[in-house]
DNA sequence: TCCCGGAGTTGATTTGGATCAATTCTGGAC
DNA sequence: GTCCAGAATTGATCCAAATCAACTCCGGGA
């Protein structure tokens, strides 16, 4: 059976990009390489793209071989439990990397859809695995950023009030959107509603519901998926308890 | 201030013992390894223990320097947040690692406190680092557990009924046991009711009508700590959608 | 230009699980 | 053994968010 994943295969590897040249490398796995192991890198990654919304990068269930990072638009990820609901599991913006959880078992554990016009680097990761055995930098970068999604998704597994988690998602895209040089204070954002809602284990209307408030309170202002962020402080105050402490730097040098 | 960090510092190495030798081998960093990699691995880690119930592994904020594989009782990690609410991040028993998240932070990110007597082995990050880079099989082993627990957390964050979630909890908790060559039908659970409730964002009665419900509706025993369990199969059906399909392996090889 | 269908909002109602409130266990400490 | 404090259970009530139900707002296609 010509499965979706047949249009990954074939497609991959048609314009190869420079890693050195990409504006992203500071974000994403070569970061703090030298030319030459960057080199390594770049011979093995495949760009790929345009890859329109609604088209799959890959597929709960498929063989694992590759890592995505994203170049440009954002992907979704999500599952289908055995009762047919979609679950969110996370968005990947421009210098992030999705696939991770697919290395132990070898399979896929998600899915993963671009939510609009997207580009991305598929990196083979039997490859990938060599070339991190001869750069190390790059083998610290890999743990690293593994690392990292494990925080922040043990974070998404707390417990924490419908307005505590729309106000961390908004402050977590926010500095997301900030690290790769976007305005902070003015997303613009990929996904519906719907997405939101179920990323955040909520209903729909609670989301849009939540909108209304904190845009009533002055926090932000929204007009469809343009989200300006009014009050940075205020929505801080609520989503501070659910947004992991970014880099680890306490924000008040905590003292005993 | 002397922070409860010293204890680790110092009473690290004080019997050092073989991962050759060690019963979970199988489970834990080496495996797969060859004798001679082996070696270089056990000669950086120290093993430690005993812990007693309560006593902390390490506290979020924490410098991160090691690693903490469990050798035999249970240890749980947890967050404080700011509005001082307890978050129960996840439990590990043995063969299983704690820890993982701080690398990218370079600070434990989360505390991690022994629920029983509990023996573990600390691995050293840094130089952990530089064994991975001389033994690809380590590397390779490292990657695979990360994302283990990276599809667990995923799936933690999911959204699910009270039910499903005890249901599936007492399903992983059973595989787990099993996997470390325990009867997977009896556990006994190194956890009060109120950590199972943190960890599931549920109120400890919840739980506690649940082990009733379950109980009387002939799925498991329950008594106090110990469960029986005694229909895994109709437990399957409520925790299916929660637990995660854990090796990849499909159940059925579903069709199209 | 005018549909049309999906996305989003808003209101009314319901409900799963939280919270509040007693008890009842139970495993140590003495 | 007796006591006691924390753990667990059980019952009554409440509430945050889900669900149900219109309705509005677009954006894109003919």
């Amino acid at each position: 059976m010509p499965s979706a994943r047949d249009s990954n295969v074939v497609s991959i590897a048609q314009l190869r990009q420079s890693c050195r040249s990409c504006s992203l490398r500071d974000l994403c796995l070569p970061l703090g390489l030298g030319a030459d192991d960057m080199q390594k890198l770049e011979s093995i990654v495949h760009s790929r793209g345009p890859i329109r919304t609604g088209e799959h990068l890959f597929r709960e269930g498929d063989a694992f071989h590759a890592l995505y990072a994203v170049k440009s638009g954002a992907v979704k990820t999500y599952t289908i439990d055995s009762q047919g609901r979609e679950h969110v599991l996370g968005f990947h913006i421009a210098g992030e990397v999705a696939g991770l959880d697919g290395i132990h078992s070898g399979r896929n554990r998600c899915n993963a859809v671009a939510l609009q016009t997207t580009s991305v680097c598929a990196v083979p990761f039997a490859r990938l695995e060599q070339v991190i055995h001869e750069v190390p930098g790059l083998q610290a970068q890999m743990l690293r950023i593994m690392s990292r999604e494990l925080s922040a998704s043990a974070q998404l597994a707390t417990d924490h009030s419908a307005e505590e988690r729309l106000a961390g998602f908004l402050l977590s895209l926010s500095k997301r959107y900030a690290r790769r040089g976007l305005p902070p204070n003015l997303l613009s954002l990929p996904m519906p509603r719907r997405d939101i809602a179920s990323h955040l284990r909520l209903a729909t209307e609670t989301v849009s519901r939540l909108f209304a408030r904190f845009q009533e309170d002055g926090l932000v202002s929204v007009r469809r998926r343009e989200v300006h962020i009014l009050d940075s402080e205020a929505l801080h105050a609520l989503g501070a308890s659910f947004l992991p402490d970014g880099d680890g730097q306490r924000r008040s040098p905590q003292l005993r």
